[in-house]
RNA sequence: CGGGAUGUAGCACAGCUUGGUAGUGCACUUGAUUUGGGAUCAAGGGGUCACAGGUUCAAAUCCUGCCAUCCCGACCA
């Protein structure tokens, strides 16, 4: 492509509409433009970018057989209310009608779908295994919007579904795609970790996630140097010791006006671990205790787990008087009425403090005997320096942007979805279903997010929009012109992907926009170029080399 | 959905408190001088001041409404 006459610009400032780094860089380089809120215009070189992602997920999709489809986005919403997701995914949802009045909805992915194109094709185990993919557009209403491509509205997502006759087919079928999305990332040249993740309500076997690691990743990774590796919403810890600390009588003292841990820590000089805290929450419109260590977060995942329910809140001032018979703050699990979920860890600590359930007072030197629990179970978040549940080691925490899923769906979608065939034995068995996903424009934000620096991008080369860019300096000496002009066609000619920056500007100019846009390498084509020589340097390096022009085209060309 | 901020030329902003009919930098056009790291000088073009009402002789400016964008929150007792 030559610069002069293409569709081509990039921005001087800042955008000051994006919040991260790799959306702004985006944007001020011309990759994207910003149509609305979480919508973005994909211009030729962020198409191009794209382009070579998919050319790289196709690659390695094909590899393992999965077959190319594409299925529309605009779907009718009987299909989604046939699987309950109608009302499963809710507002996250785009509906709309056609002018009959029908429901439509706009895919946020794809699992009807591709269980309508599957029963095509499946009537006897013989017609498994296979895995179908597609590449194409996403549309979810998210509440916000941000970080430039990583939390949009519209999104191009990979999407694959394998189906199988049992489990250790699809324990096959997952394997081979798990280990194609390593490869694409490797291709890529990300810096991704693998964890282990909540399958969620509707009800998967296994799902782990490809997470980019990045300051600005919404999700936070929990790992270890042994290899465990998990995702915050399920990560455990190892059991503590139990203390040995002798049990002392129990003891009502008076704490007015002390509603928060904190204020309750610096009114009787505790710290956050000495105190146990209990929150009311509301499970499908009962009232229950949770009740955990006070300086750790009750995991929102994990109780919806174990109460087998997504409807759960904190309750409301007023049903958390009702229910413990004192203001928000003074809440403790003696003498509840309502059942007590317990996280383990409090049967660990001894002597320890609770809310008494009366305004302006705590009990001090409670121990597990004195209240009944309804359930002991883990339910709270792991903190960095938890010990590893697998060693025993400090767990480590870092975040990271979820770039791609694979999950194994097992036979409850495929149950939803009336999705069967028949065996050996001439009986009707459930398809066992895996689904994985790529988020392409994640992906890219991903990449420049780990790839820049003051300048600009750095784009890796496996899916740079050009390997090589030219900077012309001076267009109106026509040597310059005819050398840059050769190198070019040469270039091309070689399968080489070259961009010549031909265009009426200053050197000055061109050599910031080639560091904007990140192309790996620049050849200049200056005052060396009536001795035939040129310079080459790799976006990466400050490191200046002087070639020749056959050289350059070789080193170039490999 | 709750709270906050912002909307003025293609881009980034000033002007608003104290109403008097719009400005700066970059970009753009023309000319000259420049020409290997975002040139200089000169002369120009471009804006129903987000939108809709209202107050006023007069509104970018004050009032009301509305839309959009961004930030924070949307669970810690």
């Amino acid at each position: 492509m030559k610069l002069k006459d293409a569709y081509f610009f990039t921005l001087r400032e800042d955008a000051k509409d994006e919040d991260s780094v790799s959306g702004n860089l985006l944007v001020k380089a011309g990759f994207i433009k910003k149509v609305s809120g979480g919508v973005y215009m994909m211009l030729p070189f962020g198409y191009r970018v794209q382009a070579k992602v998919e050319e790289i997920i196709r690659r390695r999709m094909n590899e393992t057989g999965a077959i190319e489809v594409k299925m529309p986005a605009l779907i009718a919403a009987d299909y989604y209310e046939k699987s309950g997701r109608l009302s499963n995914f809710g507002p996250d949802l785009f509906k709309l009608k056609d002018r009959t009045g029908k429901d439509m909805v706009l895919g946020p992915t794809h699992e009807e779908l591709f269980a309508v194109a599957a029963k095509s094709v499946i009537s006897s185990y013989k017609d498994m295994p296979f895995n179908i993919y597609q590449i194409q557009s996403k549309y979810r209403d998210e509440p916000r919007a941000r970080y430039g491509l990583i939390r949009v509205k519209e999104f191009v997502m990979k999407d694959a579904y394998s189906f199988d006759k049992d489990e250790a087919g699809l324990d096959v079928s997952y394997k081979k795609m798990f280990d194609a999305y390593k490869k694409v990332f490797d291709d890529i040249g990300l810096d991704y970790r693998i964890v282990r993740a909540d399958t969620g309500m509707m009800g998967g076997l296994l799902s782990e996630e490809f997470q980019a690691v990045s300051e600005i990743g919404e999700d936070v990774l929990v790992y270890c140097d042994c290899g465990y590796s998990s995702n915050l919403e399920i990560a455990t810890r190892h059991k503590g010791v139990p203390s040995t600390e002798e049990r002392k009588a129990i003891e009502e003292i008076p704490t007015p006006n002390v509603r928060t841990i904190e204020e309750l820590c610096s009114f009787l000089g505790k710290d956050p671990g000495d105190f146990v805290k209990t929150m009311i929450y509301m499970v499908s419109g009962r009232p229950c205790a949770v009740v955990v260590r006070g300086n750790r977060e009750v995991c929102e995942t994990k109780l919806k787990k174990f109460l087998r329910s997504d409807d759960i809140a904190l309750a409301e001032p007023e049903i958390v008087e009702k229910v413990t018979g004192a203001r928000v703050g003074f809440a403790g699990p003696v003498g509840l009425r309502i059942p007590v979920i317990l996280d383990e860890e409090v049967t660990e600590m001894r002597n320890f403090i609770v809310g008494a359930n009366k305004d302006d007072t705590h009990l001090i030197n409670v121990n597990p005997e004195d209240f009944k629990a309804a359930a002991v179970i883990d339910l709270k978040e792991v903190q960095e320096g938890d010990n590893c549940p697998c060693c025993g080691q400090p767990l480590k925490f870092a975040k990271g942007i979820e770039v791609g899923n694979t999950f194994k769906l097992g036979t409850k979608y495929s149950k939803a979805l009336d999705l069967t065939y028949l065996d050996q034995n001439n009986q009707t068995q459930d398809v066992w279903m895996g689904s994985y996903g790529i988020g392409l424009g994640r992906t890219i934000a991903a990449v420049v997010e780990q790839n820049h620096d003051k300048k600009g991008i750095l784009w890796p080369e496996a899916i740079a929009p050009f390997k090589v860019i030219i900077v012309l300096i001076n267009g109106k000496d026509e040597t310059q012109a005819a050398v840059a002009e050769r190198i070019y066609n040469k270039l091309t000619e070689n399968g080489v992907e070259v961009l010549l920056d031909d265009r009426d500007v200053r050197a000055g100019v061109k050599f910031a926009d080639s560091e904007l846009i990140g192309i790996p390498y620049r050849v200049t084509v200056g005052r060396g170029a009536k001795d035939n020589l040129v310079e080459i340097n790799k976006r990466c390096s400050d490191v200046k080399e002087e070639m020749t022009v056959e050289e350059a085209i070789a080193y170039l060309s490999r």
